[in-house]
DNA sequence: GTTGAATTTCGATAACCATCGTAGTTCGAT
DNA sequence: ATCGAACTACGATGGTTATCGAAATTCAAC
């Protein structure tokens, strides 16, 4: 049986260390990042919306679908809303301690 | 007593993780780094040109100074040639784990 | 001091990308 | 079925950057 997945996502194994660093080496996605990465284990996900940051709408869907088409957070629409979480299983598998450690960053 | 710093290089806390991952997330710097992380520890450092890359000679010098300007490698100028490490001990303090986890990648 | 090797600097080019505003879509609620 | 909210798609723009070749630098060795 299928998981719903409306939109595309890389499966683990698409996932290609570049583009992740890529992705996560903008400040604005780094700080949407360090935010799903507060969120409770097993939370249902934040709404794209609901993170300020500096910037308009459409650049925040663009950084969004960067992090989705690299691989960074899964992108699950629910009505009008789309809750984002980090892929924090697979990262982890793939590269592991990386995330903890750019986290680590004090910003 | 001073270390020989010729070239400028950041001191540790001037590092700034937005700018590690971008130096780290072009496939030729990766590439770089990967040679540069299977050297053994305390060695002298590799000189520039004696890792073989897919790019012209006044390209790989652009890049070398993109990682030694964001704090990835020092460079260090002996006679006609330039020595470069990584900053493994630096790295590994500022984000603990993240160097690792990136050289994990199955590439 | 001239040659040669390692590497940089310069100037140029093409590609990429972060940003925006506007217009459009989708969905829940009234 | 209309409205508003959440978000996307499109087209444009300006800035950054990866790339190159050619000329310049630096140093060791002959």
């Amino acid at each position: 049986m299928e998981v719903m997945t409306d939109l595309p996502h890389p499966t683990r194994d698409e996932i290609r260390i570049e583009v992740v660093l890529h992705a996560l080496a903008d400040p604005v996605r780094l700080q949407l990042v360090r935010a799903l990465a507060e969120l409770p284990d097993g939370a249902e996900g934040i709404a794209c919306g609901a993170v300020e940051l500096p910037i308009s709408k459409s650049t925040r869907t663009h950084h969004i679908r960067t992090l989705r088409e690299a691989g960074v957070v899964r992108v699950r629409p629910k009505g009008t809303v789309r809750f984002t979480t980090l892929r924090r299983d697979d990262l982890d598998a793939l590269y592991p301690g990386m995330l903890d450690g750019i986290l680590a960053a004090k910003h």
